[in-house]
DNA sequence: GAGCACTGC
């Protein structure tokens, strides 16, 4: 998806609030310059293996996972610890003829660092070192180093909770606490202990990070020791704003000038921002006073970079900048870890990010722009120090940095669970609210997420007491051999009942993806003309039916694409994604078949997942969710908005102005008490 | 009568 240039992120900054970076020796220097090229003879590739930080804690490293059961390992940035440290076990056949798992949060850096390493070990990737990520796996029966996706492993340990497979694994990134991150940590070390009790081969744990926070790893551990790997981190100034920053928008702006005035030419800029709308405004503030500036300053090249951003428009950012002017680059946090831009001589922090809450209480997920937290200052801070010696002027004071928080609230705590809990109870975890997670998530949002899955008719209480063991349903089994949302694997299985799994799996598939329209801001209504075609009364997701299918009979075209205003690239995902839900429903024994016109088995399915998001006009003309009688309304962007259906379901709330209803469809209400007895007639006895 | 940080199976 994204270019050779974006050379993916496989060791971290410095997150440590108290200490300076450091500069490298000028030798390792030259061998970071080296490694970044791409062809390079076996020789040559042995040597650099040799100049890295970590070759001299190799002996170390050993001793400690022949002797312990696990391992810390903290590592700084260009460490070289996610491509030697998996070779050094192998090397030292501590493998046992048995496959040594690498996880890392994101596909591509799974899928380049297995390029890297398996080019180290002078092999095609997909033998002995492979990879394994969604819709690719490279690995056959030769491999023995395998780097995979952390939600991968976590698929596969549904299927082999002891992971016999595996003598030992990696877990990478592990300071980024995403939630397939931190439930593997709890299934990992259930793993360990159970192999133990049953006298099989161990299974060695190695948990690799680059936080402050090491102490809440090792003692998650067992106590495990702690490596410490020096990393190529240049020196970067960090100068604080004097004073709090009432606006870090024009904050911002005024740095970039100043920046621009007093640099040599040559020194590129990484501004970060918040989001889309904040950033296209401020790459046109930009270039307009660059406009105005007089002849004496260097020309101005300004990129904007999110991931939303089409793939074109984000190669701008990976280009070298002319000789003699500037690039300011204004971005998300994707500039912190997804993407390595290089040049960065400057960061300007507003020290502001968005991110996403979940109330469990109400149920609704909500963006908010926030204070980033101390180890993610430290990692943006970390990108102008990458290939020499840089600066980064914080837009914030001390003392503000001071009351930041350290690490940024874990994602398991604060998101829905639902997927989770589904995953722990296919993996055998009956107990959920006792499950061994490094940092709890709270109380009501485990048994919001269990009572959810009930409603689903996905789990059942195995005796009557009220804390009764949970056990998974014969549906709750099915439910989890999908990757999706509980909800949105309910809707493919009732799709049996109603004789429509094909327009099902399109339709979830679609919902798994992000949106297929695609609506330029300045040519809002020739989109919605050029749409209108394929709009559906019964509301967006037969719409977006109406859409897959002519994409499909257009064959994909992407000027077909271009003309009909939706994104070429999210569609063909869907297909991708299809394609995987057709495989499980083939192996789960689904019959395919198909409704034809008729939309109502289509939306009966709807019903049976999203009865929870349900809502019925009230009589002043506005809506109220049946669960819980909150306020809401249509999205604009509705293929219904204007029209006042009685009773709708929909995929998500989304809060904004107002609470919007996004993907809605028409239903009848008696479908919803067919589809959940129980959820709707509780409701009516404690109202 | 509006707007969407970022990943991942």
């Amino acid at each position: 998806m994204l270019p050779n240039a974006n050379t993916p992120k496989t060791d971290s900054g410095s997150q440590n609030g108290k200490r300076p970076f450091h500069s490298p020796s000028p030798q390792s220097n030259k061998k970071q310059k080296l490694m970044n090229g791409s062809a390079h003879s076996y020789v040559q590739l042995q040597e650099e293996r040799q100049q890295l930080p970590i070759y001299s804690a190799r002996k170390k490293l050993l001793q400690q996972v022949q002797r312990l059961a696990s391992a810390i390992v903290i590592g700084e940035t260009g460490s070289g610890k996610t491509t030697q440290i998996p070779q050094f076990l192998y090397e030292a056949q501590m493998h046992r003829n048995h496959l040594i798992a690498c996880t890392q949060p994101r596909r591509v850096a799974a899928m380049t660092v297995a390029e890297r390493v398996a080019a180290e070990k002078g092999a095609e990737v997909g033998e002995l070192v492979g990879y394994c990520v969604r819709f690719d796996d490279m690995t056959n029966e030769n491999t023995r180093i395998k780097y995979m996706t952390d939600g991968m492993l976590l698929r596969e340990a549904i299927l082999d909770p002891i992971l016999k497979r595996y003598s030992i694994v990696i877990l990478d990134e592990a300071h980024e606490r995403t939630v397939h991150t931190d439930v593997l940590f709890g299934v990992v070390k259930a793993a360990q202990k159970q192999r133990k009790n049953r006298g099989l081969m161990p299974l060695k744990i190695i948990v690799m990070s680059a936080t402050m926070d090491v102490d809440h790893f090792s003692q998650y551990f067992g106590d495990a020791p702690v490596l410490y790997i020096q990393g190529r981190q240049f020196p970067v100034e960090v100068l604080y704003a004097t004073e709090p920053q009432s606006d870090y928008l024009f904050a911002a702006l005024v740095t970039v000038f100043q920046v621009h005035k007093d640099a040599p030419p040559n020194e590129d800029i990484l501004v970060f921002l918040t989001g889309q709308e904040e950033i296209e405004s401020a790459v046109k503030s930009i270039k307009d006073i660059a406009q105005d500036l007089s002849q004496d300053y260097p020309p101005l090249v300004v990129c904007p970079m999110y991931a939303a951003l089409p793939a074109y428009h984000q190669l701008r950012v990976f280009q070298p900048t002319p000789k003699g002017s500037r690039k300011v680059i204004v971005s998300t946090n994707i500039a912190e870890t997804s993407v390595t831009i290089h040049g960065i001589k400057h960061v300007i922090d507003t020290g502001m990010v968005k991110a996403k809450s979940y109330n469990a209480g109400s149920g609704l997920d909500l963006l908010r722009v926030q204070r980033v937290s101390q180890a993610q200052a430290w990692q943006r801070t970390g990108r102008a120090g990458r290939e020499a010696p840089g600066s980064c002027y914080r837009l914030y004071t001390e003392p503000e940095f001071g009351k930041m928080n350290i690490n940024a609230v874990p994602e398991i705590q604060r998101c829905n669970l639902a997927s989770v809990v589904l995953q722990l109870l296919a993996l055998g975890i009956s107990d959920v609210l006792s499950f061994d997670f490094m940092d709890k998530p709270s109380k009501d949002s485990l048994e919001a997420a269990l009572q959810q899955l009930e409603w689903l008719g996905a789990v059942a209480v195995a005796d009557c007491s009220a804390q009764g063991k949970l056990k998974l349903t014969a549906v709750g089994k099915q439910m989890a051999a999908f990757p999706l949302d509980p909800k949105l694997a309910k809707i493919l299985l009732v799709a049996r009942e109603h004789n429509c799994l094909d327009e099902m799996l399109t339709i979830v598939a679609l919902l798994s993806v992000e949106s297929i329209l695609h609506t330029p801001q300045n040519k809002r209504d020739e989109a919605v003309a050029a749409r209108k075609k394929f709009v559906s009364p019964d509301g967006d997701h037969l719409t977006m039916l109406n859409i897959y299918r002519a994409y499909k009979s257009f064959n994909g075209s992407k000027q077909w694409c271009f003309e009909n205003y939706v994104n070429g690239r999210n569609l063909k995902l869907a297909a991708e994604v299809r394609k995987q839900l057709h495989e499980i429903s083939c192996r789960l024994q689904l019959p395919s078949n198909s409704c034809g016109r008729d939309t109502t088995p289509i939306r009966k399915c709807l019903t049976a997942g999203l009865f929870m998001n349900s809502a019925e006009l009230q009589k002043e003309g506005k809506y109220a969710t049946l669960i819980t009688r909150k306020a809401v309304a249509i999205h604009p962007s509705s293929s219904l908005f204007m029209c006042k259906p009685a009773c709708v379901v929909y995929t998500e709330l989304v809060q904004t102005t107002k609470c919007y209803m996004r993907d809605v469809c028409v239903v009848d209400p008696d479908w919803l008490t067919e589809a959940a007895p129980k959820c709707f007639k509780k409701k009516k006895m404690s109202t």
